[in-house]
DNA sequence: GATATGACGTCAT
DNA sequence: CATGACGCCATAT
């Protein structure tokens, strides 16, 4: 066969995927988010999944730090709908430490050969 | 294929 | 802590 039009690559879909596991009350980053995605250095790529894909957590994304990274009145939202959440802030960016959400490990290969 | 772009990350100053 | 430079990498033109 021609081939698949690959009309939608994994990487979106692969990080739609993770932004949407981020519980309300939490947050990650874009960094953390790629990586679990399997995506290491796209982080960059979060951001333009989130403005591609509707009806994602979007405010839970943070740049690294817990800082947010929108400008403006959309950094402001953002902002308002986490504390609205129950996430604080402290000193202008969120204690990752306290609401960071930790994805869950990928485990390469089941029980048989862990390394 | 080349160039420009982006809600990034890290390091140096 | 603020700023600047550079690296990264899929998309869009």
């Amino acid at each position: 066969m021609k081939r698949t039009p690959d009309t939608k690559p994994p990487l979106a879909a692969a990080l739609a995927a993770m932004i949407r596991k981020i519980p309300r009350g939490q947050v990650s980053t874009y960094g953390a988010v790629a990586r679990a995605a399997g995506y290491p250095r796209c982080a960059r790529h979060v951001s333009k999944v989130l403005n591609q894909v509707p009806g994602l957590p979007w405010q839970r994304v943070l740049g690294s730090g817990g800082r947010i990274s929108l400008s403006g009145e959309h950094g402001l939202e953002q902002r308002f709908l986490l504390e609205a959440e129950g996430v604080r802030f402290k000193g202008g960016h969120v204690d990752l430490g306290s609401f960071e959400y930790h994805f869950p490990r990928s485990r390469r290969k089941p029980s048989s050969e862990r390394q």
